[in-house]
DNA sequence: TCTTCATACCTAGCCTAACTAGGTATGAAG
DNA sequence: CTTCATACCTAGTTAGGCTAGGTATGAAGA
């Protein structure tokens, strides 16, 4: 499935995903797609631009690990991206309930078709 | 509130509305405002261009009615609009699905129809 | 050995679509 | 005779997710 849909709510599911527990970039990929099997397949071009803006923005703050040879950088969540995440958390049930509320009288399940 | 959020779910609530019954543009801006509860604000910037944009799909079909000295450009959802409106319902539920699932069972969901 | 795969990171440039900020025009209300 | 609500339009900007390329290590397997 195209996900491209995820316009405008990237930031949420990312912070989202980080203030859980603290990870590197493509942990938070596979994390994403292993919990919404495989709707949630972001491209590393998508999420890891992304991670830099919003440590840019202060939301996330990192640092660099080695792992076995190699080094990750780990994001963590700053105190202000927790005030981020809850304000994305309410825009987005904000959104939810609109559209519901615009679909809500229209036949959902119930067309026959397909 | 700002709802430039609605970036990629446009499509679906012009044709959620427009698929109830025709309309024209005007009355689709105050209809989402006046459903939302003024959460769905959308500018003429956004919905007029947005419309043409599906005409020139296919996705609805309009004509000019006079009405009271003025003009109004009334649009239908064809029926290949129809199809498209159910693929952009299932992504839609899709993603509502996919967030849920990353953020862990959000509330405020409460509405059956979806 | 040598190739391939998975891991793990990066970025320049593209593309789409929503928004900004202006514009035209009518009719009613004040 | 001005203002407001109705009703339409679009050129240009902006934002941000995506494409498509790149670097590098370690392990598996041919």
């Amino acid at each position: 499935m195209k996900v491209d849909r995820i316009k405008g709510h990237l930031d949420l599911v990312l912070l989202g995903v980080l203030s859980e527990s603290p990870g590197h970039g493509y942990a938070v990929i596979t994390t994403l797609r292993a919990r919404t099997e495989g709707t949630l397949d972001l491209t590393e071009g998508s999420v890891y631009p992304a991670l830099h803006r919003l440590e840019e923005l202060g939301l996330l703050a990192s640092e660099w690990q080695p792992v076995a040879g190699r080094r990750r950088r780990m994001y963590r969540v700053t105190t202000a991206g927790q005030r981020a995440l809850q304000a994305e958390r309410r825009d987005w049930r904000a959104l939810v309930s609109a559209v519901e509320a615009v679909l809500g009288r229209a036949p959902a399940t119930a067309v026959g078709a397909l």
